[in-house]
DNA sequence: TATGAATGAGAATTCATTCAT
DNA sequence: CATGAATGAATTCTCATTCAT
């Protein structure tokens, strides 16, 4: 592929990112797309097939970034044992804030049935694996819960740091709580930190 | 207003209720939902001014339905509150399955920014009060943890039972868990309230 | 359905007529036809379906249209049996010199694949037996050849009749002979006929 | 020019005389010609200008192909008088089985006004100046008749092998007859034969 | 000569909305 | 109140053709 076409794909990809990210698949004009990108319509099917194509290659590219920067959890060891539930929600709810468009494709993805997300299985696998190995060890050590599997714990913290961002705007109006303010979020993170502690009086 | 055009204006919720439920605003087809409720599309016209109105109707009436489900949970009493967190979660899982259009138009409201829910503030109140005397009674009969407040405590459970709904495709995807069967939920759900629960150990 | 209705479809079926006769499926255009009926593009839509759909129902318009005029060749009797070969031949050649767009489309068609014609079987079948009839009358009677089956004699006046008009250009071009003008055509047909006489001497 | 080149200018023309003779003019995809030939699509232009100059060319090549397997009837003599229609009919029919290109391109061309085919006439003659003389030999030899002139027995042969196999499709529904199937047209290429025979009892 | 990248005009089809009865 | 007919502006996608390397 020639620089030049290189480039095209870049601003294509880019474009597509904010708009479906905003208006979801339906949403999203494939005008707009072309025009945002400041290259011709035609430029977008013959790289990507089509509308979906394109929403595809758009989720696979932001799977990707965000399993780049998950991967700083690797880097956890066993000396973070005591603090692990912090540095996980931590790590994730930045992500969700740093990154809108993860949490925003992810949800209009699930709407609309997860017809465009197939293949994309296992991206973050190794970064689970490694939590797990953790959460296992500090299981033994005393640190968690022995009748709650990896899997409910990382769940909660996925839940809890995806709903903060995702939901602010409907949950501000029904429970009054706005997460767009960080002290509301420092609360809450820290609610549900103590609330996982094993350590729990 | 007379009875037939009352019939028309509730075919016409009815059938739009599932059509933006289904696909979302930008999704959902005005002449599907004039199809699905047997009636003409002026008729929607007539009714709701346009598109946005009659998806401001729906959402209206959903949450309005919603609330009154919730009202369940204003049965519980003092006798409750060893088993309150349970029994929240239970409630709100439940009502998630039963009725996706709740999170679904919570999701596409949340997406596109909260524009047609302006206005149904404070719908579901009077519950969260409910639950908040119960919880802080709670922490003084030592069931609840004294630095956890009412707003960490709901939180979590809200974000644990909306996510389980809401993420199941994606969450399929990424952690290979099937939130779509029962058991991994009792699993999910078990595991969450064994964190949350005073007697950890 | 409406007056209004009915006069929209029948313009647009006229204008697909003569589209689709002119520059076949996928040469006409969908805009043209709209715009030479007088309507809207998306009334032909609501109506048609689609092109293809269009383009059936033109088919199927003119060969109604066509089996109406073959008719007159019902009216042929026994005693019409010494001149059948120029009666039919002249039938055929005339209608093909009237309505164009019967050979055009048939041409269309079988270049294309016929998969628009399908269902249109059995059209024409009350003209081909009675003059089966006729035919194998007068094989008995001695006017025809006891052993050429009825098929072979149509078919032979079908295919002249048919190249005649239908391939007017190229012939001019390859043979010289120009079947626009009426007295070569006279001269064609008068020559099919004396062959296909049984007095030949 | 050089040998790649040429090459290259054969592998469009086959590619393009398949798709024009499939889709025709209209139908067929300049994309498509160029990947079936495996060059670039600059290559076409370069060659042959346009779409319509192509077309063009592939008529012309066709025509010539066409033309020097028409040349085997010039090995008839005059002791292939008596034979003389089956002959000739036979050879078209095998002609325009084997190659289909040429009645398709034909039908083509007849229905968009033989706009390309300009100025390739002339290009058969000598089959049909040689056919002539045989049979006028044969009128005199008491074979044909006297009154049917060249043009009115080589026109029905030629309208009889075109139709045969142009108008298969079409034939089949409106009469049943599938002239698909060997041993129909063997019917009706007796039929025309021995209707054609001067010794017609 | 050869090629991948790029384009603008236009192709079919759909949609929310309004008119006329 | 109710409906079938109608519309114009989009929307996705395609095509023949040209540019730049």
């Amino acid at each position: 592929m020639q620089q030049r076409a290189i480039q095209t794909r870049h601003a294509i990809l880019a474009a597509a990112r904010t708009e479906f990210s905003l208006k979801g698949f339906h949403g999203a004009r494939v005008d707009t797309i072309a025009a945002e990108a400041g290259v011709n319509k035609q430029r977008l099917y013959a790289n990507f097939k089509n509308k979906a194509g394109l929403f595809a290659a758009v989720l696979k590219a932001v799977f990707t970034d965000l399993a780049r920067e998950e991967n700083e959890l690797l880097k956890l060891s066993m000396r973070d044992i005591p603090r692990l539930t912090k540095l996980i929600l931590d790590c994730y709810v930045s992500l969700h804030t740093r990154h809108p468009e993860f949490w925003r494709l992810l949800a209009w993805e699930n709407l609309e049935g997860g017809q465009h997300s197939a293949g994309l299985a296992g991206l973050k696998d190794p970064v689970l694996t490694h939590l797990r190995r953790l959460y296992e060890r500090g299981q033994k050590s005393g640190h968690f819960l022995k009748n709650v599997p990896f899997e409910g714990f990382i769940f909660n913290l996925l839940a809890v740091s995806y709903f903060m961002v995702s939901n602010r705007l409907t949950l501000k109006q029904s429970t009054g709580l706005d997460c767009s303010r960080p002290e509301v979020r420092k609360i809450l993170c820290e609610a549900v930190v103590r609330q996982l502690r094993k350590d729990y009086k």
